[in-house]
DNA sequence: GTCTATAATGGGATAGAC
DNA sequence: GTCTATCCCATTATAGAC
């Protein structure tokens, strides 16, 4: 595998588990096994490696949510393939979805880096307001509010899930915390 | 007022708006007007100022906690109270509940801050549990699951629900976050 | 593309005078 | 309790050989 690839998976993992300030380039080097200065052949500065790393964060992350919303299904399959999504992430309470973890500490990141983090909440929340509407009309699952605030709600809950399931290093955690909005939806893959 | 006490307020602020990283003693010197080195007379390290800053957080806000459930009220008022007090200490989008910014990124903590956190947390799901379950007695609120999940998605969504707002700098998307929450609260102070 | 060597900076921390 | 002066270390980054 390239060098440049083994650079960003690292950072990726490191950042999901300690945040941005969680490594460094001596971190990464010893990682891979190079020196440190030959990163820099890679990434000239550390901000170009964070711009890269969520760059190909997002890219990879709405493809999953593509793949969701062409599968077939009812609104209410499509947010569990979505609360799984999450879920699978956390890797046993391990780390935790990048942009919740570069969220968490948005001091020290560049304005490139804020701007793919606002894109990342502003194209999640419209494909799950999509998906709100679509419940809306499919009837697989109750509304309490309108789209836009439920679409901002459970993206507030996964994210907190999250949090709350890497600070206690506790997957099950997160199952507990969604456990009411499970069960508000339509049962079609009860687990 | 004393200078420890200004080194808490000034290094509460600085965590809860950039993380514990997000500050140094060279920083809360030329905040407070004293030299660094004078720093370590009141706190000999980061790490024991870590420790005084959350106790002294979880003490002021346990203790609001308690004034919430002191007062009269169904159990669907403590709620709003609750979510209230999430939403005030936002300040306009510009910083987090402390235990939100340190669960971020919980490397680089000590054992003992670690401690505190967990009791945050724990101490936090308990309040919350006693008040689903009055809920469930009062009927003040429509529940989905146990009072257990219930307390879980609840502390999920407003720690994840801040993450939001501060990413957007923007409070208003506190309350969209928690628009669908509140819409299960039957309503006695409406806003 | 990777290496050695070397800045240059900024962080936490200590000693000792006042 | 606060100061000056200093230390030690980690980190990012650069120059130039191979």
């Amino acid at each position: 595998m390239s060098t440049r690839i083994s650079l960003l998976q690292s950072a990726e993992q490191a950042v999901r588990q300690r945040g941005y300030h969680g490594f460094s380039y001596a971190d990464l080097a010893r990682e891979i096994g190079i020196r440190k200065a030959s990163i820099h052949h890679h990434f000239p500065t550390k901000a170009d490696l964070g711009i890269a790393l969520i760059e190909r964060y997002n890219a990879a992350f709405f493809d999953q949510l593509k793949n969701i919303k062409d599968a077939e299904g009812t609104a209410a399959d499509q947010l569990r393939a979505y609360l799984r999504l999450y879920r699978d992430a956390l890797d046993n309470g391990e780390q935790v979805c990048l942009c919740v973890s570069l969220s968490a500490g948005r001091d020290h990141l560049s304005n490139e880096i804020l701007d793919h983090l606002d894109q990342f909440h502003r194209d999640s929340l419209h494909w799950l307001e999509q998906l709100f509407e679509r419940a809306k009309a499919d009837g697989s699952m109750s509304l309490h509010a309108a789209p836009e605030a439920e679409a901002s709600a459970a993206l507030a809950l996964v994210e907190g899930a999250q949090l709350l399931a890497r600070a206690s290093r506790d997957v099950t955690q997160f199952d507990q915390s969604t456990r009411a909005l499970h069960a508000r939806l339509s049962p079609n893959k009860p687990h």
